[in-house]
DNA sequence: ATAACATATGAGTAAATATTCATATGAAAG
DNA sequence: CTTTCATATGAATATTTACTCATATGTTAT
């Protein structure tokens, strides 16, 4: 927890000082950093983003979901928990059937531009 | 290791069959996938988050960083080199000092699109 | 009601990873 | 060349986390 700017005994000072003050001026509160770092530890794993990734072609159920990804039902149930507690996907149940699918487009915004980055 | 689309005892059969096939053809190589979800994870700690953050406004040394964020040197270098690894950061050497800044406007995109996200 | 099927979930385990501690490297100053 | 300062790094540890197994929930059909 930090409460000061001030400079006491060295602090600030291998930079110019205006400098480094100001950026720590203009840094969001660490619970903000914090929810950015949650938001991308949910895209950093690759069962999670595959699921993300054919998502963006089309709804898909639990069941097929695995298949595609080669992953147990019980795994991709697992983490299309931890996607709809970040509401990355929504879904919808027909019948016995649950459909899941992303929740908006950044999420597909997100994933696009991650990916220009890969292709280098 | 995946070989095949043929159907075999109730394979892609709870939707329709032509969709699923489909979303499987047009899926990238497992590995850029892997890779995408490689790149997030980096992003994923609130460590390095804060650093690229920091990072988005100017250069700054180690010392300088540890502070800003409130960690130790350690800490900060490792998670330096980690982000060096990847490629989200460059540094040059000025005598003892190593300043380190963004890479590229890859890594700022992504930031600013993350904090879309989240700011909501 | 019971069976069959799709999905969810709790507990346990194994693997990944972020930090700390101690120490190493490398540059500049005396 | 020795000391000091800035940064890097290896090993050990503690925490997180993704998966498996077993089982629960909820829906439809008989």
């Amino acid at each position: 927890m930090r409460e000061s700017n001030e400079n006491q005994s060295g602090m600030f000072l291998t930079l110019c000082d205006d400098t480094v003050k100001r950026v720590y001026e203009q840094m969001p509160p660490d619970e903000i950093l914090y929810d950015l770092a949650e938001l991308y530890k949910v895209f950093g794993d690759s069962t999670r983003i595959k699921i993300l990734y054919v998502l963006m072609e089309t709804e898909l159920c639990v069941g097929d979901l695995a298949q595609l990804l080669g992953v147990s039902q019980n795994a991709v149930s697992h983490q299309l928990r931890v996607l709809k507690n970040n509401k990355l996907v929504k879904f919808r149940r027909e019948g016995k059937i649950i459909y899941y699918s992303l929740s908006d487009d950044h999420v597909r915004r997100i994933i696009s531009q991650g990916m220009d980055h890969v292709k280098e």
